[in-house]
DNA sequence: GCAGATTATTTGTGATCACATATTGGAGGT
DNA sequence: ACCTCCAATATGTGATCACAAATAATCTGC
């Protein structure tokens, strides 16, 4: 895929383990298929060490998982899997809006407003990628400003374990009209209205909830 | 510490993942102590390989923290950190709390019951190290029951980050006299009463939010 | 033609090494 | 006594290799 990203200064297991996250997150690896060490070695131009590395890291974090043998391989999505991973956002992500609420301004508004005019135009254009990418950019530059980064890891690793899985749902939908909560949350922020706020965030990820069951159902 | 545990077929690195973690959890690195590849390696009879595999392994699991310059330390804890992380564990544990509840069954409380039996002894013999342990058993006893393994594996890794400071934690404290909300949850759960459980289990995850802000006022 | 056994190949694991950088310890000057 | 600079040491990184196990390919017998 992608094995032109910028390398200037970061150590080498980084680089791999950068590729191979947009990799799976980007839907390159099927559900099941494995990523073997001297392929990911050879075909980056790299030794074995700096790959496994890579791949160790994205086993930890569950983006990829370990066959009884050893051998790494990329996820197979079930839909309680799914549930479980949206039922955690739906939990901690409000939270970590209520968090950021306090320290938005007009600039940050404007942003997360033109970051969801971007989304629509993705989703549009039927780039189920490109609007999965733009989705989590704009809630993390929400909850970038949460100013809770133990939190914000910790949604950011569902989002990892979800991600490769709803580029999946978002492509089988295409361009199906849907309610865009992201609207109603930049009102929320602007209202300064919490209980709202974290009313649309949920709403927003339950959405993702409820078209992957579509998905599953098409399966 | 306990270089003694049994190696019988897991691989290597693994081996030296276990013993690390479990020096991490029981407090045997001192908040910004580093580990040593070679250190941890030639203590262990090992090569630097499957030592630098566990060490990156509990990076990525936020057990470990990476210095700039790539060494690796146990993370310190800050206040902030702490009520992150434990906002967290209120958020998703009565959540899968309320999934076991339909699950349980005779046995289950009796051993609940019996867990919280063994937890009182060890707070009041002050042994930190066994309390920490005590108390993730019971939490871990009664998700297990969840059958949530994705929600289970997060929850878990905030235990992990918990871990070492909350023995800290007890161990200022003591043998001081606290409310055991284990009692309240396994009344619910017995009771049925999904709502009681939750509070239960919320109110027992924010016990130690509070015992904590003590150890930070101490220190 | 096909199922089972056998060989060949691929793959993960762990060890060792060279190299560059970071860290430490001490010497010398102010 | 304290700071600065420099050498000595320690440390992380990445590469290469040997080995055993797992997987794939091939062959054999029916």
């Amino acid at each position: 895929m992608d094995a032109s990203t910028p390398r200037a200064g970061i150590p080498t297991h980084d680089w791999v383990y950068r590729i191979l996250r947009r990799r799976i997150m980007g839907g390159g690896l099927a559900p099941g298929e494995a990523v073997t060490l001297r392929g990911l070695a050879s075909e980056l131009s790299v030794s074995m060490t700096p790959a496994r590395e890579a791949v160790r890291r994205l086993v930890a974090e569950r983006a990829l998982e370990m066959t009884p043998t050893g051998r790494a391989a990329a996820p197979r999505m079930t839909r309680e899997r799914f549930a479980e991973l949206t039922e955690a956002r739906e939990l901690l992500e409000p939270a970590l809006a209520r968090r950021a609420a306090p320290h938005i301004n007009r600039a940050l508004v404007a942003r997360l407003k033109e970051l969801d005019l971007h989304l629509n135009a993705q989703v549009a254009s039927g780039d189920a990628v490109a609007y999965v990418e733009g989705n989590t950019a704009f809630h993390s530059a929400l909850y970038e400003h949460a100013d809770a980064p133990a939190l914000t890891a910790l949604v950011e690793s569902v989002w990892l374990q979800t991600g490769p899985f709803m580029r999946l749902v978002y492509g089988r939908l295409g361009t199906k009209r849907l309610t865009d909560h992201h609207v109603a949350a930049i009102k929320a922020l602007e209202a300064k209205d919490d209980a709202e706020l974290a009313k649309a965030i949920r709403a927003d990820v339950r959405q993702g909830l409820e078209l992957a069951q579509h998905a599953f159902d098409e399966a």
